[in-house]
This record gives structure tokens, sequence and C-alpha cells, in this order.
DNA sequence: GTGATACGTGCAAACAAGTTGCAATTGAGA
DNA sequence: TCTCAATTGCAACTTGTTTGCACGTATCAC
């Protein structure tokens, strides 16, 4: 991951910062998607200062790079998650108690070519999130 | 439509307004899903009157009937559309001009047995949006 | 139809997530 | 170590959405 992030950062002229390093860490560790507001309650509790403004601005960069992935759940806020280690997959999110699981698995691996017919777009991602109830709220 | 409208109103104490009137209305006319600002500037078009925080809690008001549904596409916003007439279906939005089109296909309608073994929450509900280049943009 | 009343609406203000301008700081190559 | 463009922090801003409150109006009992 590390070595993701130097050579991403390099091939567009870019720098390996401490926050750089540290927002990447913290999403490594998370086992759910992060808000940038979560990122930065998280670096604060290390002892990490790095303005708010640049989360949202390492986010930005780390997408961009193609080492984390943005995640909506209909909560009005982007989530990200690293993609480092983890296939591809989806989410179900608790309308209780707001918790996210991961889901590991994605049906549409083998549907983008009759999406691709049926809409006439290229397809270049998708997101598919689940929403209900977790087993302690139901 | 407005059948439902009625009898969902009234079923919660609630009224038949004007504005709730013509804000579905809107939303039944439109071939996709618009934000609270889209529904203002058709009301304004229209001549029809109704203040920008009327169409916020009308949405609310109808989204909790399940007379329409919410989508989120990336833009860091909220759409809406009609349920009524229409099959449960999904969209695709193109990275170069924004246009949205309707996917009607779900491919998951058989997988929300296997969802709930996998994650053990209770499925109510999904969003399954794709991201692409329309042929103009491609 | 009239009146009483609770629900609905407009306007201003507040919030919340995310973005931008700019001066000061710092990583990376020479 | 020096240079300089990339990065950061802070304040201000923008955009989407919500809230408080006084006034307006749909609905219902009479
Ligand atoms: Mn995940
Ligand atoms: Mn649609
Ligand atoms: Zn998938
Ligand atoms: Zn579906």
């Amino acid at each position: 991951m590390m070595t993701n992030l130097i050579a991403g950062l390099r091939a567009e002229g870019r720098r390996l910062t401490r926050s750089r390093k540290a927002i990447l860490d913290v999403l490594e560790k998370s086992k759910y998607p992060l808000s940038a507001a979560d990122v930065h309650a998280r670096l604060k509790r290390e002892q990490v200062a790095v303005d708010l403004v640049t989360v949202y601005r390492t986010l930005a960069v780390l997408k961009k790079l193609g080492l984390i992935a943005q995640v909506e759940l209909g909560e009005g806020q982007f989530r990200y998650e690293t993609r480092h280690g983890r296939e591809h997959h989806h989410h179900i999110r608790c309308r209780g108690c707001g918790r996210i699981a991961d889901l590991m698995l994605c049906p549409l691996k083998k549907l983008t070519a009759l999406v691709e017919r049926e809409t006439r777009f290229t397809v270049e991602e998708h997101s598919l999130e689940f929403f209900g109830w977790c087993p302690k709220c139901r």
C-alpha cells in the first residue's frame, strides 16, 4: 500500500507527506468506510495534527490514484475505504444503529455487457449498497 | 397516483395541498430523478410559486409515504423519482455530461436471501447505480 | 357555510459537508 | 544544503438541507 502510494504520487509529480501516510493508514485500519470527519477524528485521537481541509484534499488525491474508493450510503456524505488487499465488494447499512458491514460478493461482474447493451452507455463503475436491520436492532 | 397521495396523506392526518400535488406532478412527468433544486426550478417555469423549503419538506413527506424513491448518484445531493407506474429499477450516469438513464432491470431480486445469510442483517432495500460514458461523450 | 384548529407554508437563519484563496511551510531533486 | 513547486493551515465561502416561527389554509364539526 505504501509502495502504491509512493509510486502513484511520483507518477504525478506529487509528494509523500506525513499527512498522506497517516490518512491512508487510518483507512487501512478501519473495518468499514469512513467519512472525512471520521478520518479527522481518528487522526486527532492518534495525536496526528492534520487539518480537516487536508483530509478532504488528501482523500481526493488518494481517490484519483485509485487507492481508495468512495462509498455513498444514503447519509448525505461520502465515505472512503482503502482498496488495498480488499476485493471489490459492497455494503449493508443498518437503519437502526447505522452499523455498516461488508458484503464480500458482487453479482454484477458478468452483467456489464448486458447493461451496456441496454443503455448504450459504456460502463466504468457501479455502486451497490443494501439497507436493512442488523441483528441487534431488528 | 393522486389517489395514493390522498389516501397516504389522510392515513397520517396530513392534508392535500396545491404544492404537494404540483411537486408530485413534476416528478411524474420527469424521465429521470430530480434534485430538490430541479423540482423547484420546474415549478417556477410552470408559474407555480412554491418555496424551496416547501419542496424539501414535501419530498420528505412523499418519501415517507412511499410515493417517491431517493436516489444517490455520486453528486453530493439527493435526487427523487416517482414510484408510480414504474417498476423497481436502477440508473446509469454519464461522467461526461451528467446524463442519467434508466436501467429497467434488477439482478438482485433473487439475491436478498443470500445477502441476509452472508451478513445476518435483514434486507429492506438496496441501491444500485452505474457510472460510465454515454454515446455522445464517449 | 362558518368557525375552530391543527397542519402547511414562506422567510430568515442556522447547519453541515465540502471547496477555495492565499500566505507560510516543506518534500524532493540538484 | 539550496531551490522551488507541491502541500498545508486557516479563514472565508459555497452548496445542499434543516429548523424556528408567525402567518395562511385544508379539514372537520356544527
Ligand atoms: Mn467495505
Ligand atoms: Mn429512474
Ligand atoms: Zn460490484
Ligand atoms: Zn434492484
